[in-house]
DNA sequence: TAGGTGACTAACG
DNA sequence: GCGTTAGCCACCT
């Protein structure tokens, strides 16, 4: 236990790949939804969806980081599994305005919201 | 210390 | 058009 960061907790200021992620979710509008690609991107890394991901499975603990919003590039639920119950995701989803139909997000093109150009 | 893993993405056959 | 492979980067065991 010296350096171990796996409070649990992960705060923001875990590290900026982890902090900047949290960050960017917390900011995304309700009824609006992102891509892990999108943030990965934001964050300077393209090919860091997987640490995109891999972080909000971590931090989901957080019930303040609404990670229902961030789906993969195709708008598919891809992480509803993660969620406790397969529709627990499409509930939330549903609840701020987002249609989903078969674990997907309709109007995705339209509902998408772009870290990039809406944070810059 | 080193290897494995992962809620992804893109390219190739 | 679909399935497989390779790349990414940080955390966990």
């Amino acid at each position: 236990m010296s350096a171990k960061k796996q409070e649990t907790t992960y705060s923001p200021a875990t590290n900026d790949f982890f902090g900047n992620v949290y960050d960017v979710v917390r900011l995304i509008p309700k009824g609006r939804v992102t891509s892990y690609g999108a943030i990965a991107a934001y964050l300077g890394s393209k090919r860091g969806a997987r640490m995109v991901g891999w972080a909000l499975g971590n931090g989901y603990t957080q019930n303040d980081l609404p990670a229902h919003r961030v789906v993969n590039r195709n708008g598919l639920l891809s992480a509803k599994l993660q969620f406790g119950t397969p529709t627990a995701m499409q509930e939330k989803l549903e609840s701020e305005g987002v249609q989903v139909k078969d674990d997907k997000v309709q109007d995705w093109h339209n509902k998408f919201w772009d870290p990039e150009k809406e944070l810059s």
